[in-house]
DNA sequence: AAACTCTTCAACCGCTCAGAA
DNA sequence: CTTCTGAGCGGTTGAAGAGTT
């Protein structure tokens, strides 16, 4: 490549903002079939007009299964306020510590509720900066958690980070990212997956225009074990997600699903599942998903 | 009821990092 | 070693809802 960056998609007519109710079916039910492989990749596959980056990040932050919704108990703004003091805004990081939590949801609910409690707290109390957790090394700054130790003496950002960690773990008794989270992870479908090897239009039946045909001209190989011990959860999640997303809360949404899509609802199972009723069984993403996604 | 302000949070942007070629 | 590419991270923005006047 050339001098500067190059766009992680091509941007012009691509959508931008909030994601519709369709576009989420449409992502959820191309990752449940297919894994994510490739986000760069995926929208185009998957006939969405979003760029991979977006794609990612919604997934990531939204339609996860395991993504845990409401407010943060005290537990868990607790345990974001000493890792924060420990880590600084290392979002990831700490959202590795609270299984369910996304780095953007944590990151949010610092910068809205925690930092406020903080400096408050600290207005009131003695100024201290480790106040806040009985930890002993903290930087209550989000950008100086990084470079310098207690008593100043530089250090490399790894050094810091892993003493800091082990700080925290040894407070905690958590021992790693990993470990943390397998207790508690809701099972997610983990398809092993090879987008170079797949026709993805004809297996999603989804009516959109191949601009490349050498990037999908093969065919796919899947292990039908890995289906069927999927399939369970993978139904689940849409039948959590159908109701999550409130799909067909009132007549004026389901009216505007019916004008606002790109590609013909009788071509696209995802697009047609939109245009049902609350009340016509079965969905016909169901028997979508069951026929064509699930049972190949 | 209307206008305005504040708060929240999903999504975007630009950058860095890591791995492959 | 250098270059390139995709993934991931953290900062920021802006739309929408809630609260206040």
């Amino acid at each position: 490549m050339g001098r500067g960056r190059a766009p992680c998609c091509e941007k012009v007519g691509l959508n931008k903002g909030s994601w519709t109710p369709a576009e989420d079916m449409r992502l959820v039910a191309y990752i449940q079939k297919f894994g994510h492989g490739n986000w760069r990749a995926l929208p185009k596959h998957a006939g969405l007009l979003r760029c991979g980056k977006s794609c990612r990040l919604r997934w990531i932050n939204y339609l996860r299964p395991d993504i845990k919704r409401g407010n943060f108990t005290k537990e868990e703004e607790d345990t974001i306020i000493n890792l924060h003091a420990l880590l600084g805004n290392k979002w990831s990081k700490i959202a590795s510590y609270l299984p369910g939590r996304t780095d953007n949801e944590i990151k949010n609910v610092w910068n809205t509720h925690l930092k406020k409690r903080l400096i408050t707290s600290n207005e009131l109390e003695t100024p201290s900066p480790s106040s806040s957790a009985s930890i002993p090394c903290s930087s209550s700054d989000q950008s100086e958690a990084k470079s310098t130790s207690c008593d100043g003496e530089t250090e490399t950002e790894t050094d810091d980070y892993n003493r800091t960690l082990a700080e925290f773990e040894s407070l905690t008794g958590a021992h790693d990212d990993q470990e943390v989270h397998q207790e508690e992870k809701i099972e997610i479908p983990d398809y092993d997956f090879d987008i170079g090897e797949l026709v993805i239009f004809d297996e999603l039946m989804l009516d959109i225009p191949v601009e490349n045909n050498s990037s999908c001209n093969n065919s796919l190989n899947f292990e039908e074990k890995q289906e069927n011990e999927n399939g369970n959860e993978s139904k689940k999640w849409l039948a959590y997600l159908e109701k999550e997303l409130d799909l067909w809360g009132g007549g004026e949404d389901k009216q505007e699903h019916e004008n606002e899509d790109i590609v013909d609802m009788e071509s696209d199972p995802v697009l047609s599942y939109f245009q049902r009723g609350p009340s016509t069984p079965p969905s016909p993403l169901d028997s979508f998903m069951t026929s064509n996604l699930l049972t190949q």
